[in-house]
RNA sequence: CGAGGUGUGGCUCAGCUUGGUAGAGCGCUACGUUCGGGUCGUAGAAGUCGCAGGUUCAAAUCCUGUCACCUCGACCA
């Protein structure tokens, strides 16, 4: 059987994880690739996971003021070229449509690479007055970027994100905001995706086009490699001045806007896919698993046996757990292996003798553990496991990242860290020439830890002395 | 864009060196059997071998061109 190979193929990984990983989306019905290259099509599995991600983000913007909206996708190409920086660097990743209707068109327009653009020039329409001010605007959609080389979820060359633009009277304001929106979704990784990550700033180098300063939140995969799962940017007045958003201050002078913009994309699901995936497929966190508990019959065809299951699933589904009846025409452990690669957190096999007993056998996923869990009380016990689930996968990858960061003094103990797949922690005096270096003999970029105080006081790349210290995370990244 | 690789039923591939009737496993369909960790049997449907040209009595196989995709590097959420 195909499905067997598989478990087989997963089983000999070998270190070769982008292959694992492309197996089991693919496998497990999350995505399959569309006809253009670089898309992906997200089946019906994979998009529940995505639904999950948007419910509970969409209620933390809510929560802090932010309101949804939504602005086209087409861009007039004019629009873009307006801000340097950002025409610069998105250049070489736009798509364009030139022909429309069946007639050329007088003038191009471009596929939304992000939306900066067209979300300022509707700004500097609508704010006039401080009053206005602070707008906190969010948008779910859709954006393309014409990369070089794919992968699933983690670069495609349409993908879905939610990308937040704000607006407001003071750099401060505007600053706290870049800052905050870093740390609502440092939050929701911990909380909902059981994901610990870095929150750092970036290079200038690596910085976003356009923008004054960008903030990330990096993952650690298995094995060993970084993951950029969200960024938010400070864009000081740049946008501001180009797309001329201006606004009568209190003081009777008109000031340009500062502004912030954050997302965080599709790209979330390769993120969970690689940080708590094992050999057997997908381990899903409780919170986003589309099925978060399945109910299998053992012996279907004896007497009371289904009807058993079926009124299990039941009270488990109004309990509120996202609960799934599997009643196929499969022998169990046929059913077994195809729920643990899908990732169910849950698994209950009730059959005769557990009736007899009163009790449910419950397999765990993220342990593999197998227990007896009785009947009596069962959804409110299938609750309490599920929130332990999500705790312990936290805790778990906590303790794997933990152990895969290290301190690096000089170049030396820089490669022995990377070589053996984890993070370094290094000294950096923010000189370019030394992250050049990084990212020449160790395919390795730079991120700046916030509020860490330096370990030592010369830089871990060139030894000199350090002027401007700080403490960066150096990984090999995806 | 640089380096390597692959194109053969729905999927994964064998066959190619040395040209001679198109193959397997999985999946799918029907019937039966089985069901506490990937059941078993019988029967069946399904492929102009990526495309174009050339060599030959004869091309999946050899030659030339072309297209597509995959992996690894440079860029990105």
């Amino acid at each position: 059987m195909a499905e067997k190979q598989f478990v087989k193929e997963i089983a000999d990984i070998n270190g070769d994880f982008p292959q694992w990983y492309t197996d089991v989306v693919l496998k497990t019905q999350l995505v399959d690739y569309g006809p253009i290259k670089g898309t992906m099509v997200i089946r019906p599995y994979g998009y529940a996971i995505w639904e999950n991600i948007q419910r509970e983000l969409d209620a933390r913007f809510k929560a802090t003021g932010h309101q949804n909206a939504y602005f086209p996708m087409l861009i007039p190409q004019s629009l873009l070229l307006k801000e340097a920086e950002h025409v610069e660097g998105f250049a070489p990743e736009v798509a364009m449509v030139h022909v429309a209707g069946g007639e050329k068109l007088a003038e191009p327009c471009v596929v939304r690479p992000t939306s900066e653009t067209i979300i300022c020039s509707m700004y500097s329409k609508w704010i006039n007055s401080y009053r206005d001010l602070p707008l906190k605007l969010n948008q779910w959609a859709n954006v393309v970027r014409w990369e070089k080389t794919t992968r699933p979820f983690l670069r495609t060359s349409e993908f879905l994100w939610q990308e937040g633009h704000t607006v407001h009277a003071t750099q401060e304001e505007s600053m706290k905001e870049t800052i905050d929106m870093l740390h609502l979704y440092h939050d929701f990784a911990r909380d909902v995706l059981a994901m610990p990550t870095f929150i750092g700033k970036k290079s200038e180098k690596e910085k976003f086009a356009g923008a004054e300063a960008t903030y990330g939140m990096e993952a650690m995969m298995l094995d060993g490699k970084s993951l950029q799962a969200g960024t938010t940017h400070h864009f000081g007045q740049k946008f501001s001045k180009a797309y001329d958003i201006m606004f009568l201050d209190k003081d009777g002078k008109h000031k340009h806007a500062w502004q912030s913009s954050w997302g965080v994309s599709t790209r979330l699901i390769g993120a969970i896919i690689m940080a708590h995936g094992d050999q057997r497929g997908l381990v899903l966190p409780p919170m986003v698993a589309p099925i978060q508990a399945v109910v299998i019959p053992v012996a279907a065809h004896k007497p009371g046996v289904l009807e058993k299951a079926r009124e299990i699933a039941d009270l488990l589904k109004n309990a509120g757990i996202r609960v799934q009846l599997d009643d196929r025409d499969q022998s169990p452990g046929w059913k077994f292996n195809e729920w643990e690669m899908k990732g169910v957190p849950m698994r209950l096999e009730i059959g005769p003798r557990d009736i007899e007993n009163g009790v449910a056998m419950v397999a765990r996923r993220d342990t593999c553990e197998k227990f007896t869990m009785p009947l009596d009380g069962i959804a409110q016990s299938a609750h309490e496991l599920l929130a332990t689930i999500q705790t312990n996968m936290y805790n778990k990858s906590l303790a794997f990242r933990d152990s895969h960061v290290k301190i690096a003094h000089n170049m030396d103990e820089l490669q022995q860290v990377l070589d053996s797949q984890c993070f370094a922690k290094v000294v950096w005096d923010q000189d370019p020439a030394c992250e050049a270096l990084f990212k020449e003999k160790y395919q390795a970029t730079v991120r700046v830890m916030l509020d860490e105080e330096p370990f030592q006081d010369t830089c871990t790349c060139c030894g000199e002395k350090c002027e401007h210290p700080v403490v960066a995370l150096v990984a090999r990244a995806y």
